[in-house]
DNA sequence: ACTTGATCATTC
DNA sequence: GAATGATCAAGT
């Protein structure tokens, strides 16, 4: 069993600690067999990553480590530092947003503070052959904050406004809304255009694949 | 090659 | 159904 961590240094020792692994010798210091496809496993190596750190098990919201303030991400890059997919950070809420702000939205509370853990995971590459690199701490910066936000906002007037069916993945300049279910059958309520009730796909915030790309170029060109 | 809608496992 | 962890894969 694994402590949960208890300093911003301990986690990051941590971190460092096992860069250059490869998912099977991780999985064989937990004892756990690492799966040959992630077609049905598709969250196992995040969950590899958050039991090798002590994070917080389960499907609590919030942060991966409260006490720490920290969430931890992990993101599959190709052998340029490249991100091979957008990155989920949380579900949308579509109804009850009136008043809501930014500086009191989950997602801004979930990016406040983010451990990056990126996974070298070209698709060629077996499961157990992919590497941990190298794990660094983000906090957006003035103009990172900026954008999310105007982003947030912009969605989250469309949503307000009944206009979620009209949303898709090309609006935001750094973060995307998309379908975040188990199924296109999984439906939720929203607002409609006329103001009426309806069901609706459940969507969740996506960051953007230039985005997180700028955010790795910027720590690892230092 | 990249984007975007769809999907998978698990817990509560 | 909603939250956690995400990637799949068809279409452009």
């Amino acid at each position: 069993m694994i402590l949960i961590p208890d300093s911003e240094q301990q986690l990051m020792q941590r971190a460092s600690d096992i860069a250059g692994l490869s998912l099977a010798q991780l999985a064989a210091d937990l004892q756990m067999e690492v799966p040959s496809s992630l077609l049905r496993n598709k969250g196992w190596i995040g969950n590899l990553l958050e039991l090798t750190l002590g994070a917080s098990a389960g499907s609590k919201p919030q942060q991966d480590f409260p006490q720490l303030g920290i969430e931890l991400k992990t993101i599959p890059i190709d052998r340029f530092g490249k991100p091979l997919e957008t990155t989920f950070v949380c579900v949308t809420p579509l109804i009850g947003i009136g008043g809501l702000q930014w500086q009191q939205s989950n997602i801004c509370n979930k990016l406040r503070k983010v451990l990056w853990v990126p996974i070298l995971a070209e698709k060629k590459m077996a499961i157990s052959d992919r590497i941990i690199g190298s794990p660094f701490l983000w906090q957006p910066n003035k103009i990172e904050q900026s954008l999310l936000q105007q982003d947030w906002e912009e969605f989250m007037d469309l949503i307000a406004l009944g206009k979620v069916e009209h949303i898709n993945g090309r609006i935001g300049q750094v973060m995307q809304l998309r379908p975040k279910a188990a199924n296109s059958r999984a439906l939720t309520d929203a607002v409609g255009e006329d103001g009426q009730r309806i069901k609706t796909l459940p969507r969740g915030f996506y960051l953007k694949i230039p985005f997180t790309h700028q955010i790795l170029k910027r720590q690892f060109s230092i």
